[in-house]
DNA sequence: GTTGAAAATGTTGGCCA
DNA sequence: TGGCCAACATTTTCAAC
């Protein structure tokens, strides 16, 4: 991967809406040489995609949490992903190598509905929990190229 | 919030590059209409920004882990997150509470650059760690309205 | 990578319910 | 207030070089 390309993602990594003329101003390239280059980038799914962020507390989910979680009945098929799936307070899965055997992130709405959000996972899912409360995000998702 | 501000966000969440125009189709809006809507979220902060996803490993960034630190020296003056803000392998920062004070998410590009990062970490914060590897996503950052 | 022109989209102001 | 329309500016797209 080249300066210029990185720099693009660079570039849309910040604001994944900028024009492709803006794209150009930057680099030193035409805007279809822009366009170009992030097409290409595209479709060697290098850019996954673009997402707008939306601000939790203003869909009244104020309250974070991360949740470690550990079967009590470990079985070779484990289907938890697809089990977690459906409930819509989970808003990352991370399977992981370490004292647990999935990392959750969660977003709910007052500490109230982080404790039936535990009885669910825990009775839906057969699981131990172990829970981290999010006090603030100093920062998240940056990307330093 | 209403129904119709929701639909957008949820749209603009799975797509951030989507036109006024398909914004107005999927909402039943016209796409002046569309446009005004975006532009009332934005500014009240409920959508925070645009941003392109990269595939960290189109960067070499293959290993994904969280690391948990807890101070060496508690202080009341905690300048950590700045400390950390040079470290471009640190991703994301969470204050917590919980058994540790951070919860840090880290891509590097192997095991030899994970021991590398410890080491920094440790040393330059003077924090002791526990390290999570990621073994794979199941799901990450979903918006689920 | 570049240029250029056509198609699509973004933007603004005025008008209407 | 919130939405529509219409005219104008900008961007996107795609060809040929």
């Amino acid at each position: 991967m080249e300066e210029t390309d990185r720099k693009i993602l660079a570039l849309l990594a910040a604001d994944g809406r900028m024009s492709y003329t803006d794209i150009g101003k930057h680099t030193g390239l035409s805007t279809s040489a822009a366009q170009q280059r992030v097409r290409r980038l595209e479709q060697r799914g290098v850019i996954t995609g673009y997402h707008a962020r939306i601000d939790p507390a203003a869909l009244d989910r104020t309250l974070t949490a991360f949740i470690a979680i550990r079967p009590l009945n470990p079985s070779l098929h484990d289907d938890l992903p697809e089990r977690m799936s459906p409930i819509p307070e989970i808003v990352s899965c991370y399977s992981v190598a370490g004292d647990s055997s999935y990392l959750l992130k969660v977003q709910v709405e007052h500490p109230l509905a982080l404790e039936g959000l535990l009885a669910r996972i825990r009775t839906e899912l057969a699981v131990a929990t172990l829970t981290t409360l999010v006090l603030s995000v100093p920062f998240e998702d940056r990307v330093v190229l």
